[in-house]
DNA sequence: GAAGTATGTAAGTGGTTACTTGCTCTGTCG
DNA sequence: CGACAGAGCAAGTAACCACTTACATACTTC
């Protein structure tokens, strides 16, 4: 592989291990396997690596929610489930990510390349619901996308941390989410199918 | 003020701030206004001393539920709001121990002082609710529980660092998440008057 | 007033950090 | 074969880290 991409992948996973302060630049070059020398011919300073490492680290696609609602629930249930594993498996360098955006607010700029935000595909979706009559009219479709969105961030982020309070398991969780959400929003089990031509 | 009090309180900001590795025993007895000699014959060693402060600053009282539910929008609301006022004001410290607790396990045990976690309160109120026949019985009530908490956490966490997301004034926010809340459990917003004797 | 306690200043310990300099090795290309 | 580019090695820079020693100063307490 190429000693630049091996380097920048280095930074990222050293990065989520010890955040910034404890991403060396001996530790992210012993991880790639090059010199530090190398590192520094390369990228010119560690605040240069880790800020290219970082943004390509968080270009992750979010997943899509289908334009035209067939059923709310296996499509809700799908997408909260690659939610889920997205935020998980970056769960430890978001964690880092979110506790140093105070000191250094340009990590989040590059973190921002986001084109869009899981939120607001989430909150289009409420409002086909609405528009086809499948939810409640008196909902606000951010919000309810905030609900279930947050629930699953903090599932990703805590589930691992404090075990004892997240006892049950994942699977059952997020069809719990999803079937909560549901109701909340006005969209019951049985109402879609009985509507349907 | 008691010098030993002033370096915890230091201590507790400065980690807040810059998180384990920020927080040098030189910021902390320049925040606290002592020598940093006084800070080393006080407690030892850094360890000692963040140790200590975090265990005090983690002393955080969970706010309590009605043991018997009267007026659930009214209690909901009130808890909720709480619930992310605490977490709101300590969320710089929050998010500096969620990311270094895989690097240091031993800081999340004296945060775990905790008598009982927040979302086992709200599950409790869940049951309660379930008992009356408030809530419907197909309901998990820890799964309930995790999802408003796992909102109002969120919230708390993501607010301030990408705000065009959470555009929404958080007062709409709780109250449209208590809402949602009690439709997904099957409590009403008429259902309950109704029922009272 | 003497003794003891708590705090301060000054200086320095060894270790680690990001980063640099000078030189050597190794592979590729003409 | 020779030129050259990219990588490594050894050593060293100044700054910062947690922590220590030696000594002076204030304040209480008997």
């Amino acid at each position: 592989m190429d000693i630049r991409e091996r380097l920048l992948g280095a930074a990222a996973q050293v990065y989520a291990e010890a955040g910034y302060r404890g991403a060396t630049t001996r530790r992210i070059a012993q991880q790639a396997g090059v010199s530090e020398i190398t590192l520094f011919r390369q990228f010119g300073s560690k605040e240069a690596l880790m800020l290219e490492a970082l943004t390509a680290a968080s270009r992750t696609a979010v997943l899509a929610l289908p334009d035209e609602p067939a059923d709310p629930v296996r499509e809700l249930s799908e997408w909260s489930r690659g939610r889920f594993e997205t935020l998980f498996r970056i769960r430890s360098l978001l964690r880092k990510v979110m506790s140093e955006v105070e000191e250094h607010p340009e990590i989040i700029d590059c973190a921002k390349s986001y084109p869009r935000h899981p939120v607001s595909f989430l909150e289009q979706y409420v409002r086909r619901l609405q528009a086809r009559g499948w939810a409640a009219d008196d909902i606000n479709p951010k919000l309810a996308a905030a609900m279930l969105v947050g629930a699953i961030f903090t599932e990703a982020m805590v589930r691992d941390m404090i075990p004892e309070v997240y006892s049950y398991g994942i699977e059952e969780a997020l069809d719990g989410y999803v079937r909560m959400f549901l109701r909340a929003i006005g969209c019951e089990a049985g109402s879609v199918e009985t509507r349907l031509p």
